[in-house]
DNA sequence: GCAAGGTTGTTGAGCGTTCAACTGTTGCGA
DNA sequence: TCGCAACAGTTGAACGCTCAACAACCTTGC
């Protein structure tokens, strides 16, 4: 039988020294101001989050211009519910469509119609430029290359490992 | 008078190559799976989400452990109305409470309750603890130094010319 | 062939955020 | 000191996200 004759100490915290705060609330600053500069910015001129715009540009880069929910989901980051919410908003809109998967009768496709296909776009161009202005073009190539390195290692350490 | 013979040609969008894209992607990535673990990790063990941690942690570092509503909301980078709503949920809990401003009778202050300072003093280790594993952790020195100097040039290129 | 358990996707309630409109107050120039 | 723009903060509606519960379907092992 187990027996644990003292509770093990609980281990102290280890606290962010002075360099490691600086770079998490930088870090945690910049992050908020750009997503909302684009969340913005995507809204007025697309009438959509950032979000819905990245589930369309997904979509657009399948060959069919279709994908499975459930990789849909794991591809945009985003649970199966917030996905599925997003959808039918997408779907009233008429930039979405819902089908039946031929495969998997629990299944559904997501496909992009002819008009979400148009209202991307219409809209990437002023999401590009926007991610320019506010990101791309304050970095040196170099802080570009620095920066994959560091989302890469910090991604790969949170995504499910079967997530390409 | 000014005249405009033709109209100036829009510009063509300047696309990102393959490096800005796979940068700005793994950010992407990275951020949304970062902001979603913290959140998760805050309302499991202290029943708020990260921006009113974040409240909270600001209100705690003032010597008076009060600050002006619109300062606290610069300083969260939050707009006036989400902190407005956010403050509310915080009296609610007890954990903040409003005051008036003595010097301007528009103003209100917020102020950290002993017990929202005690359920900070609770929730801190497990929330740095988790921006250890996540973030600090899957860094070298070099690239959380690099992490700051990238992260505050996009902030102060975003951010209004006033915030500290 | 069938039961058990896993997978896929949806739903509704509750909460947080946004946006625009609003109140009350202050600062400033005529 | 009057008038007015700017400022500080709040409010409610609309919307997006989370969470838990759920229905439907597939898979596995017997």
């Amino acid at each position: 039988m187990c027996r644990v004759a003292y509770p093990r100490r609980v281990s102290a915290t280890r606290w962010l020294n002075a360099a490691e705060q600086e770079a998490w609330r930088a870090y945690l600053e910049a992050t908020l101001l750009l997503f909302d500069a684009f969340d913005r910015q995507l809204q007025q001129d697309a009438g959509m989050p950032h979000g819905y715009y990245e589930i369309l540009v997904r979509l657009s880069e399948s060959p069919s211009r279709s994908m499975r929910m459930s990789q849909l989901a794991t591809s945009t980051r985003s649970s199966r519910s917030r996905l599925s919410h997003a959808v039918t908003r997408l779907e009233e809109k008429g930039w979405v469509e819902r089908l039946d998967c031929a495969t998997d009768r629990r299944g559904q496709v997501a496909h992009l119609t002819d008009a979400g296909y148009a209202v991307l776009e219409q809209a990437a161009p002023g999401h590009v430029e926007a991610v320019r202005i506010h990101l791309i073009d304050k970095l040196t190539p170099e802080q570009i290359e620095q920066l994959r390195e560091i989302s890469t290692a910090v991604r790969d350490g949170l995504a499910p490992a079967d997530c390409p």
